[in-house]
DNA sequence: CATGTTTTTTTGTTGCAACAAAAATGTGAA
DNA sequence: TTCACATTTTTGTTGCAACAAAAAAACATG
């Protein structure tokens, strides 16, 4: 007997998928700012936002917390944390590091296709930022980012990237406009870029680390406290 | 009025208590070899062996699973991954920049007591590699790397690390003697106690980075085939 | 008002069972 | 044997409830 057209692109099986989906919607919602630092999460009322059961709710935290995307407060209370600056050094190096790397090792990958998509992203930016769009503008660089991370084809590289963009994300929102207005990473991207297109790895390399640093520095300033207090306002 | 900083992060409970200690029982039993590339494994089968409900059993196959120490085969299969070249040549590539960093940062909290204790891990790996104890050797070389890490006073950088290193414990067995027999570590911890001493955090990275990379020369020698194939034995 | 103390409510953990889907096994024909 | 098909067993997922512990609220006391 004959099967149903079984559609030649092999289907990619979800293991645990309303814990997955859970745990995508809270990272997406952390990153989206939808939560501010302090604020408490628990099974239940996850369970009830997203309409699942407590078995996927739990699922979801946990992972959360070992991304450091959550932590706890006390035995029973998990909360967003508040990023410190210690924190945000530690990612920061993180980040130099391993973006430094996936930079360098795009150039291998790097096609006109890319560099037309890049473009795309960077003017995305620009006029987001024209119209003071400035969650979009951060949304876009963010794409912007990964596109190149992505020519990598390391994907759990891109995988601890991603976490690490989630743990300054959830923290991030509240700073704006000061932050995304000065268009700190305009210089930066048009370096990778181009780096990108003479397949310069070093180049491309510099440029990541330089638009990492930029942000580092630009953080900091706005915050303006170099204690141990936390990052966010409120 | 004035309040006492909240200190949030750094309390010490065990949530997930059974969970977590499951996780923690089979990440030992993957580095110690207890399993081969292949094997599988069933949530039902690991509450029985470590006599818990199925609950902490499933925590921690999701968890080894989210480490990339376990992996799908199949809908409802996780095995354990065979190894294969890309995988070792980006977790080697991760390391070098992560654990270089660590290394590099290290130097700055290097005291005497600590190059007293890299030191006597440096003398337990020659004596045990001298009684042909293969295992502990590369234990207290598991040891000695670490020490270094820890200096770095990063935690969330020490746990990805550690994760890498889980990954290519997992299929790292079956690789005796020939692999531990070499001391081609030696002449690189020296230096990097070296470097460690005069606080000299280049040469203290560059030590770790020659250690990864010879042992990764180490590994692709033994395994001898470049394709896509395995790097495990059977 | 401030501050301990008690009571009430909430919460994470853990075990367990039902269910559908997948894997293993059995069966038979070429 | 080998392959295809049918049957049985196993498995992950998901929801749920009991329990102890923790948090919140209520209360009392100075």
């Amino acid at each position: 007997m004959e099967m149903a057209p079984e559609d030649e692109g092999h289907q990619q099986h979800q293991p645990n998928r309303l814990g997955e989906m859970a745990y995508r919607n809270m990272k997406e919602r952390l990153i989206r700012g939808a939560f501010s630092p302090g604020d408490k999460l628990t099974i239940r009322a996850l369970s009830e936002m997203l309409d699942v059961s407590t078995t996927p709710a739990r699922d979801a935290i946990n992972r959360l917390v070992i991304d450091g995307a959550l932590i706890y407060s006390g035995p029973k209370t998990v909360i967003v944390p508040h990023l410190r600056l210690s924190d945000l050094e530690e990612i920061t190096q993180m980040r130099l590091a391993l973006e430094g790397l996936a930079a360098a090792l795009s150039v291998k990958a790097a096609g006109e296709q890319t560099i037309e998509e890049l473009e795309l992203l960077q003017a995305k930016i620009d006029t987001a930022l024209d119209e003071k769009r400035y969650f979009d503008a951060l949304w876009h660089n963010k794409e912007f980012h990964f596109a190149i991370y992505r020519l990598s084809g390391m994907p759990y590289l891109l995988q601890v990237i991603e976490t690490l963009w989630l743990r300054v994300g959830a923290s991030f929102n509240g700073l704006y406009p000061e932050f995304s207005e000065t268009r700190y990473g305009a210089r930066n991207h048009r370096a990778a870029i181009e780096a990108l297109v003479e397949k310069d790895a070093a180049a491309a390399r510099a440029a990541i680390e330089s638009d990492i640093r930029d942000g580092f520095r630009q953080m900091k300033k706005i915050t303006a406290d170099g204690d141990q207090r936390n990052l966010c306002r409120r």
